[in-house]
DNA sequence: TGTGAAATAATTTTT
DNA sequence: TTATTTCACA
């Protein structure tokens, strides 16, 4: 193994093989590389791959790092893990997790899955899901998985207060269900593989004994369960080193606990440490703007990026009327690098905070001619028809799967009405046992009338069939017969033929829908004809375990286009050139964010910005607009303090001339007073109201002079503001209830309140 | 079981 | 604004 072409630090990293190890990896600093070399240098040394663990956050990045490895060591990697968290729980649950009282043939239940079976558990509890909102709950739940406290222990910890501990009730209850259903959320992917590692010590020596090298990727990301189930493996040799970069997180709203990486040297002994700061990617330029942006956050490990690019074209900033004049400007830029430049269409990627701001840059994009991929939206494992299917094939692998059941009970229609369903459920939850065994034994059921009886037998001895077939034919031919046996595809040609002289667009729906369900037997093919040494058995079980943890949908990515995604999405990729759209107050960083009591919420959208900052190579725009219309409403755009954070000599204007705000600090510190205080309360009119009685007549006539940045001021129709930003005689104001305007004060008249 | 009006909410999403 | 969901009624 050649480690000449190795920087000192990235060397460094990669020798040394023993003992715990710390790597602090700034956006570009060769990352990767180091993570391949280093497994080469593991197998140089002689250590057999079936010893070494790698693990990535996404599937993508699993594939990337095996080929790599296997481009450089010539021995088999075969018995070599690497993958992604869930991929590698699931691998072990599913040769021990009978030892904790599961089915080995578990489902995997996604996001949608989980509201479904939470609505249940809330019906049961009869708690309405207005006041506990499903989502609300999942999310409570999962933070609680995240931190492996079990429902009783939740419950405890909420001791006192009633909606918390309603809560508890409620996660207690699911756990409950989905053991019923053999059915694992992804959150317990992770605790339940640390659960049988606990109680059963033999199974954690087998792992430890084997995994003699441990190497985990983006640790920042990592939640404080699957920390856990690192530290069990990797306690006794210690032979474990973490990757990351604790300036990159930006999953805390995902249960990714940040102190992983920031303690991670108190949690092992004797850490060696190595920072990787040379970057790669980016012009000085852009560097020092990311520095000097992330340098505000308090809790980090300092690092610095450098680079040998010492050349760099400033940050451009423009400043456009709307939203809409914000694509036009994009685009025409955009025109310009590729007529003018010499650059594609890929080089080039347009990043925004919320997936909603792309629709009128696809729109300005469109007009401009400018071809680009989107990224984000609905995933294709998500659309209906897919879902459908996948139930169908989850009944067939585990019948006790109710929520599946339930999906595909009437569908396509077969009279099985809401009432039948109803009552099959109540007699399940009554037997503590699954609906389709209840549906086994329908006949003994008196409640259930002939009719719907003999719809039940026909509906059973479907699945019966389809369940036998499936222990000789192949994953693609079973599909091709739920599809044909249920009246599936029958039914959706059907709407097609129905359809086909309207223009509701159903006949293209229906079309759709069939093309996908097509894709679909495709991917079974695939899987069937790969040699992935983890998909080494074909069985319809592990290809739904592929299809759970995959949510990739098989975009068709078409070469040369401009990119266009959320900057979440972007973490990890870079393009020479790099638009960041709607940089202002409330979309970026997001309100939700600036609202919060927590400091770090503001800290992460700082991360989010400078992971979208980093993405670039060579140029930079940041964009933003003097109103901005967003759920209908047009409001008067702040400029984000992201903005007043670059340093000015990185950086410069493309709109001097127009109207111009200055923003300091202090602008940003009165806006954020004024938002926690006014939007947070619960009456937030009623305060204004009556801050505009008590205040009005004691209020002065202000000269234009007296306003300063921070006045408190009453206007004669929007009420009381502060002032958070001026330009010579335009001052901006956030009114109390009225949102935020701008207003020339030699022409208006405005009171100073007193406070 | 289906339609349409009305209400309602509106980040980010590696698995 | 828009997408989604709910509810009333046929």
């Amino acid at each position: 193994m050649n480690l000449d072409t190795l920087n000192p630090s990235q060397r460094r990293a990669v020798e040394r093989t023993e003992g715990p190890v710390l790597i602090l990896a700034g956006a570009g600093s060769g990352k990767t590389r180091v993570l391949t070399t280093r497994i080469a240098h593991l197998i140089d040394k002689g250590v057999q791959p079936a010893n070494i663990l790698a693990i990535t956050f996404t599937n993508k990045a699993a594939n990337e790092m095996r080929e790599r490895v296997e481009e450089t060591v010539e021995s088999d990697t075969k018995d070599m893990w690497i993958s992604t968290f869930h991929s590698c729980c699931v691998r072990i649950l599913r040769k021990d997790i009978n030892k904790i009282g599961y089915n080995r043939s578990f489902v995997i239940y996604d996001a949608a899955d989980q509201v479904t079976l939470i609505k249940d558990c809330l019906k049961e509890l009869n708690i309405s899901d207005k006041a506990f909102e499903p989502k609300t709950v999942i999310s409570y739940i999962s933070g609680a998985k995240d931190k492996l406290k079990s429902p009783k222990q939740y419950k405890d910890d909420c001791a006192g207060d009633p909606r918390m501990s309603k809560i508890a009730d409620i996660y207690s209850l699911y756990q409950d269900r989905l053991k019923r259903n053999s059915a694992l959320d992804f959150d317990d992917l992770i605790i339940k593989t640390v659960e049988l590692f606990k109680k059963n010590p033999e199974v954690l020596d087998y792992y430890r004994s084997r995994f003699r090298y441990i190497m985990v990727d983006e640790y920042q990301d990592t939640s404080m369960a699957q920390y856990e189930f690192i530290k069990q493996l990797a306690m006794g040799h210690k032979n474990i080193c973490v990757v990351g970069d604790d300036d990159q997180s930006i999953y805390g709203w995902r249960g990714a606990d940040i102190r992983n990486i920031l303690e991670f040297e108190k949690d092992y002994d004797d850490v060696f440490v190595v920072k990787l700061e040379q970057n790669y990617r980016s012009t000085q330029v852009i560097l020092d703007a990311a520095n000097h942006v992330i340098s505000n956050n308090i809790e980090r490990k300092r690092k610095k990026l450098w680079s040998e690019k010492t050349e760099g074209e400033k940050i451009k900033i423009e400043l456009a009327e709307n939203e809409l004049e914000e694509g036009r400007f994009i685009a025409e830029t955009i025109i310009d690098k590729v007529q003018g430049e010499g650059r594609k269409y890929s080089d080039c990627a347009v990043l925004y905070r919320a997936n909603a701001q792309a629709r009128p840059i696809e729109d300005a994009l469109n007009r401009a001619g400018v071809p680009y991929n989107i990224y984000g939206g609905t995933k294709f494992y998500e659309r209906k028809e897919i879902k459908d299917l996948i139930a169908y094939l989850r009944i067939i692998a585990n019948p006790q799967d109710d929520i599946s059941l339930k999906r595909i009970i009437n569908v396509p229609r077969r009279g099985i009405g809401l009432r039948t369903i109803e009552k099959i459920e109540d007699r399940a939850s009554l037997k503590q046992e699954s609906m389709y065994s209840v549906l086994l034994d329908i006949d003994s059921n008196s409640e259930i009338s002939t009719k719907a009886k003999k719809q039940i037998n026909g509906f059973v001895d479907l699945v019966g069939t389809l369940r036998a077939i499936k222990e000789v034919y192949p994953v693609s031919k079973l599909i091709e017969k739920v599809l044909d046996s249920t009246g599936y595809i029958y039914e959706l040609e059907e709407e097609m033929k129905k359809n086909q002289n309207s223009m509701n667009g159903k006949y293209e729906e229906a079309q759709d829908r069939i093309d996908n369900l097509n894709e679909f037997i495709s991917i079974a093919l695939e899987f069937e004809n790969s040699d992935d040494e983890n998909l080494e058995d074909k069985s319809l079980e592990t290809f739904l375990t592929s299809v759970a943890l995959t949510s990739e949908a098989t975009e068709d990515e078409e070469p040369n286009r401009v990119s266009l995604m959320t900057m979440h999405t972007s973490k990890g990729l870079e393009f020479p050139v790099v638009f960041i759209t709607g940089m202002e107050e409330g979309l970026f960083p997001i309100s939700r964010a600036i609202k919060s009591m927590k400091d770090s919420d503001i800290e992460e959208e700082r991360r989010l910005c400078y992971v979208g900052i980093t993405r670039a190579r060579e140029e930079l725009y940041l964009t933003m607009t003097e109103k901005r219309t967003l759920y209908g409403k047009t409001n008067h755009a702040i400029q984000s303090r992201f903005i007043e954070e670059l340093p000015d000599e990185c950086i410069e204007k493309l709109y001097m001339g127009k109207r111009e705000l200055t923003y300091t600090k202090s602008s940003y510190n009165i806006l954020d007073k004024y938002t926690k205080k006014y939007m947070n309360s619960m009456n937030r009119e009623e305060v204004a109201k009556k801050m505009n009685a008590t205040n009005k007549n004691e209020n002065t006539m202000a000269e234009p002079e007296d306003i300063k940045l921070g006045s408190k001021v009453y206007h004669p129709k929007f009420g009381v503001g502060t002032v958070v930003a001026m330009a010579g005689s335009d001052v901006t104001i956030a009114f109390e209830n009225q949102g935020i305007k701008k207003i020339n004060k030699e022409y208006t008249t405005l009171d100073l309140v007193k406070e």
